[in-house]
DNA sequence: CTCAAAATGAACTGGCCAGTTTATAATTGA
DNA sequence: TCAATTATAAACTGGCCAGTTCATTTTGAG
């Protein structure tokens, strides 16, 4: 068969380690995740896995790379950015809550943060690929909000963040900490308006 | 000797593990911190350390909350609540950012968020015992601002968490995610101010 | 059909660690 | 001074897991 394989399979069972890695390092973090379940998730030999990847550090990186890329890919171009700027706030907000309360969001951001310490370049390597990449599109946003008359920003990096933060206020705690587990589109609508408020206030024109 | 003793000590070797425990959970996290690290730092042996405490989870959750207590205590009282108001406002949030920048207050964050799914109550005593008394004292001043005709505010809840949000932007995410190790009381200025600026732009009277 | 590359599985190594046990020693208080 | 309580060291149990090895089977391209 020439061309037009059904499966492109890249590396033969690559995709499939991936795969199984992603669901057991996703439902049990990465300390709880055991090469043998990710092996067996994924219908693979033990050996196989490990004659494609090194070790677990390096499996569970590509799995949050990958992931993130996906996430990213996913999130943009869903938006208008020419529609009215509290329409634009308003859906940037609602991006980003939805990702942080997803279920991959939520376990991305555990693992990172639990394992940063003994693991350093995950936090890092999430952080560019995740918030940073983010801030870098809200920044952009802004400075056309500026151009138009519609925003005054003196720090545009400032307002950036504090966008990001004000989209998580009260969901973030009460999720991180397991005290909720997810929530409803009410619940998510009172604080994205909250920080369209909010951001307008100070740096509407 | 009937009193005057030197040393008070409740349980003779109690507070010592508490002390021991401590300095290792904080500095290997929950997981990394091997019990026989703990009875080594203490000064003590494992067997002693079972007899006060039935588990590793326990002792843990004791160093956390006796942790809490005594920050909760520190920070308390420090302010001045009947300055002007961008005054009070500043300087609770410096007080915030101090906190979440500790040593303390990064690794028990880490340890909780890290910890919570195979460890549920962890994660709930601690924003009990932290993130919801500050919100009560936020909504405790601003309900006087409010009442002195200073603040205008609808939800006084999502304003408080709002505030803790803000108070944290940049720099949270930075810390969490391993790129930056501590800040400079400039960087924190700038954090602090734009959490007041933007909290009166929205809610000054 | 053939053969080399890829995959398999199952056993194995070496290491870590929570929690227990035991025989022994130190501390205490009366 | 003499039990009774409390602490100790060290060995031990049982369990988990990352990563390796190897003899065997599957796969697919020519």
């Amino acid at each position: 068969m020439p061309d037009g394989t059904i499966e492109p399979k890249k590396g033969r069972k690559f995709d499939q380690v991936l795969e199984g890695a992603r669901t057991v390092f996703l439902s049990d973090g990465f300390e709880g995740a055991s090469v043998d379940d990710i092996a067996r998730a994924a219908n693979v030999s033990k050996a196989t896995l490990y004659s494609y990847f090194p070790d677990k550090r390096f499996l569970f990186m590509q799995v949050a790379k990958t992931e993130c890329q996906r996430q990213a890919d996913l999130a943009i171009e869903t938006i208008d950015m020419d529609a009215p700027i509290r329409q634009v706030l308003h859906d940037i907000a609602t991006e980003m809550v939805d990702f942080m309360t997803s279920q991959f969001g939520k376990q991305i951001f555990r693992i990172c943060v639990g394992e940063s310490d003994r693991f350093p370049e995950l936090g890092r390597e999430f952080y560019e690929s995740g918030p940073m990449l983010i801030r870098g599109k809200l920044i952009d946003f802004f400075e056309k909000g500026v151009a138009r008359g519609d925003l005054k920003i003196d720090d545009f990096e400032l307002a950036a963040e504090q966008f990001h933060e004000l989209s998580k206020a009260d969901l973030f705690p009460k999720m991180v900490f397991n005290i909720v587990d997810d929530f409803s589109r009410d619940e998510k609508e009172r604080v994205v308006n909250g920080a369209v408020d909010m951001f307008m206030a100070r740096y509407g024109a």
